[in-house]
DNA sequence: TAGGCGATGACCT
DNA sequence: GGTCATCGCCTAC
């Protein structure tokens, strides 16, 4: 489980490209799969089938029925633990992203899971796409200085979420305050 | 096959 | 701080 914990941490300060829009990772949840009653894949159903697959992989998810999430799976293989990409930074096609998002803040483009997916235009198209690979939707390298990190409770999830496992860029600002889920 | 319910965000008071 | 939009997916008939 400490596994999921790091790949997790690894992923803050990365840049995730998508759609011409390119959003350094600043705020990311783990969700340790088949272990974590909090997970999607907690039971294997169709929707979570991509996150028991092959590591890099993109699993996007509509929530509300407004809202698309993007997560990575961390794999390894038929463990199914994936990462929530939470918040980040645009760091290139600015333009593009508040085409997208409207007439906002630059810090929050990309602030909170739903926005961040909007910012780079991702949709269940995207669902499975290989994020190695140089298709419209991928990851960059680690950074060179990985970043001081801050971790925390999960948001608005409603099982397990006293476990520490949301992790942020410490003083980022497009990290928010986020409260916790009134349900947990 | 029908009913219930979010890993949210925006807007109202 | 509280409410509500809105739809695909999961679970239970």
């Amino acid at each position: 489980m400490d596994e999921v914990v790091d790949r997790a941490r690894s992923l803050l300060g990365r840049v995730l490209h998508g759609h011409g829009v390119a959003v350094r990772i600043t705020e990311v949840e783990a969700y340790g799969g088949v272990l974590d009653p909090a997970s999607h894949a907690f039971t294997r159903t169709p929707r979570s089938e991509i996150m028991y697959g092959p590591p890099w992989r993109l699993y996007v998810y509509r929530s509300y029925g407004i809202h698309h999430c993007a997560n990575v799976v961390t794999g390894p293989t038929e463990t199914a633990s994936a990462v929530l990409v939470r918040a980040g930074e645009v760091v290139e096609g600015r333009e593009l992203a508040h085409e997208r998002r409207g007439d906002v803040a630059g810090v929050q483009l990309a602030r909170g899971p739903g926005n961040l997916a909007q910012a780079l235009g991702l949709t269940l198209t995207d669902l499975g796409t290989d994020l190695l690979s140089d298709s419209g939707v991928r990851l960059g390298p680690p950074p060179d200085a990985v970043p001081p990190i801050s971790s925390g409770p999960r948001v608005g999830v409603s099982k397990a979420a006293d476990v520490p496992w949301r992790f942020w860029v410490t003083g980022d600002p497009t990290v928010s305050a986020y409260r916790r889920s009134p349900r947990a």
